[in-house]
DNA sequence: ATGTCTGCAAATCCTTTGCATTTTA
DNA sequence: TAAAATGCAAAGGATTTGCAGACAT
């Protein structure tokens, strides 16, 4: 159990929505971020994959020869903090970069033997959120995940 | 911003059982680990501490002289394992770790600059657990942690 | 006694930082 | 050409591993 799950490459966070690098390019633009050949290339990347990535996988589909492995990681905290990409913090510490669903908000279903990551379609956390409120904090995120073993797992 | 944070040692996690290091210990004697005055201590200072631990944090109130560090990590791995500690993932990737609530699992309030922890009252991941029932995933666990600035540091 | 835990040391993994150089706007 | 982004090398910090000795049951 380590770095080399063989995701079986779901559905999850697959896109209907034709051109995802190209508005996600484009709020880096309006953000007044630069745009170079490598982050053209992590978003693309990140586009067309249909689970999120580590900033490893990341590095290895953009190639290792391409992007320096740290240009992968400062470019992805420029990209979260621009909210062009949604960072899913796992169970063991590591996260997981996918491009921010423009549409909403979402959360995964995480299976801990084989890797595979499902998008979860709704994700209300609002009665907890309104009690952070009540209690005077402001700027409130979260990090939501669900682990568990999948169907296939399940039976193994 | 690292492991110096100053908890104003809230009222969080405290608990009114009167003991509950003597409950886990007796959880990890069922399960057939073994009990030593290693994991006595951890578990001690676990049940004393109002606020989750960092395993660092832990090691230094427990005495680095006294317990070794690999021991911490491994011990609270073996505690997680058998259910007596609750581990909560922090957004940078480091976790705390707290006595697993007899009475109910619940989640945390965590201020992103001071660093200061409460604990929510509840816990109502039902529905998006029920979705994730619902697609055949097994033994679920989940993992919910809300950040943001606490009354005092968002008025800094 | 014997399988578990522990300590020590060293390794590993992921991520961050410093700085000189290249590139974008 | 000024600010931002990159690459390289090296540092950093948290966690893990190997192994011999100590300990609980």
């Amino acid at each position: 159990m380590h770095g080399g799950h063989s995701h079986p490459d779901g559905d999850c966070c697959s896109s209907e929505s034709p051109d995802r690098s190209a508005s996600a390019v484009e709020t880096l633009r309006q953000k007044g971020l630069r745009i170079t050949e490598a982050r053209r290339a992590m978003i693309r990347t990140l586009a067309l994959s249909s689970i999120p990535l580590s900033a490893d996988a990341l590095h290895q589909k953009v190639g290792t020869d391409k992007v320096d492995r740290v240009t992968v990681y400062r470019s992805l905290d420029a990209f979260e903090l621009a909210g062009v990409v949604q960072r899913h913090p796992l169970e063991k510490g590591r996260s997981l970069y996918a491009l921010a669903a423009t549409d909403h908000h979402h959360h995964h279903l995480v299976c801990r033997q084989c890797g595979k990551i499902e998008r979860l379609s709704s994700c209300d956390t609002t009665a907890i959120e309104a009690a952070a409120k009540k209690r005077g904090y402001t700027q409130l995120t979260h990090v939501l995940e669900i682990y568990g073993l999948c169907p296939t797992c399940s039976h193994g």
